[in-house]
DNA sequence: TTCCCGCTAC
DNA sequence: GTAGCGGGAA
């Protein structure tokens, strides 16, 4: 109650971001935006964001385009399944509704790469539906400001209540920027906060949003990982094959080849690498 | 070290 | 419900 979503509001409308996503209502740009933010930091999104709607201007566009294309515009951000997911998106979305997205719920959902934050987000942010935008941030916010640890299916009943009728936009714009500016994960600005008069936390004691539903917890180290060697080869692949012979190499385990061929064998599953022979490259 | 506008496949 | 998935900046 109180005015926590109005106080909110307004601080967005003085301090939210002005992100180049946001000026589009083009359901295709916001896709490509909602899949590189998953789990990549704005900063890194921004420029790669403008780069692959420069070489993928439409859907139709990427579905006609070789996977491996796609892979190569992905590089820099990571989780390369993404670029996978987007790129059978599009196809099955040129193959199933006419190259255009569809603007309900479980049609979205039935789709590569699109759960439940990203159906919604196109949703608000493409088609200004009054559908609240659930993810980490916000399901932090919200804990918060209960005071309580939320099960499951509260998060996205709670987020759903407080979507003010007419401005789901703009609401699902601030609660992200707030989350992610204010009430950070690891030390949010209570003393700046414009809605603490509604936050049953107010940052003292214990964080509620410590193992709260849809608040992710923390991620196991890069370094020396599965994840840092598949890059590497990714990387590599980018750029041409890679015979199996020089995989331990490429993925930086000179010592362990067979660690090497276990973990390009998982890029393989993904959908990423094709392997003839004895050479790996970009699946077409 | 930590952070990051989740999804898929078990 | 949880493991796995990249990479650079601060």
């Amino acid at each position: 109650m109180s005015g926590f979503g109005p106080a909110i509001m307004r601080w967005s409308a003085e301090q939210g971001r002005n992100l180049p996503w946001r000026r589009t209502r083009d359901p295709w740009s916001v896709l490509v935006s909602e899949l590189m933010l998953q789990q990549t930091q704005v900063s890194r999104v921004v420029p790669k964001y403008h780069a692959f709607l420069d070489r993928f201007p439409t859907l139709a566009d990427c579905a006609a385009a070789p996977q491996a294309d796609v892979v190569k515009m992905w590089a820099g951000l990571g989780y390369n399944r993404r670029a996978v997911n987007l790129h059978r998106c599009a196809r099955q979305v040129a193959a199933d509704h006419d190259g255009r997205l569809p603007d309900e719920l479980g049609a979205l959902l039935d789709l590569p790469g699109i759960g439940p934050y990203t159906a919604r987000a196109i949703l608000a942010f493409a088609f200004e539906h009054d559908v609240a935008v659930v993810d980490t941030n916000v399901g932090r916010v919200l804990a918060r400001r209960a005071g309580r640890r939320f099960a499951a299916r509260e998060v996205q009943a709670a987020a759903n209540e407080l979507v003010p009728m007419g401005e789901g936009w703009a609401w699902n714009q601030a609660l992200l920027d707030f989350g992610a500016l204010l009430c950070t994960k690891k030390a949010p600005a209570c003393d700046r906060c414009p809605a603490v008069a509604g936050c049953a936390w107010k940052g003292e004691g214990s964080d509620p949003a410590v193992g709260s539903a849809g608040v992710s917890g923390g991620q196991s180290k890069f370094e020396g990982s599965d994840r840092q060697g598949r890059g590497r080869l990714v990387d590599a692949l980018r750029l041409g094959s890679v015979r199996t012979a020089d995989l331990a190499v490429v993925m930086g385990w000179p010592a362990d080849p067979a660690r090497a061929e276990r973990v390009a064998a998982t890029l393989v599953t993904d959908g990423i690498a094709t392997r003839s022979a004895d050479t790996y490259h970009l699946t077409d």
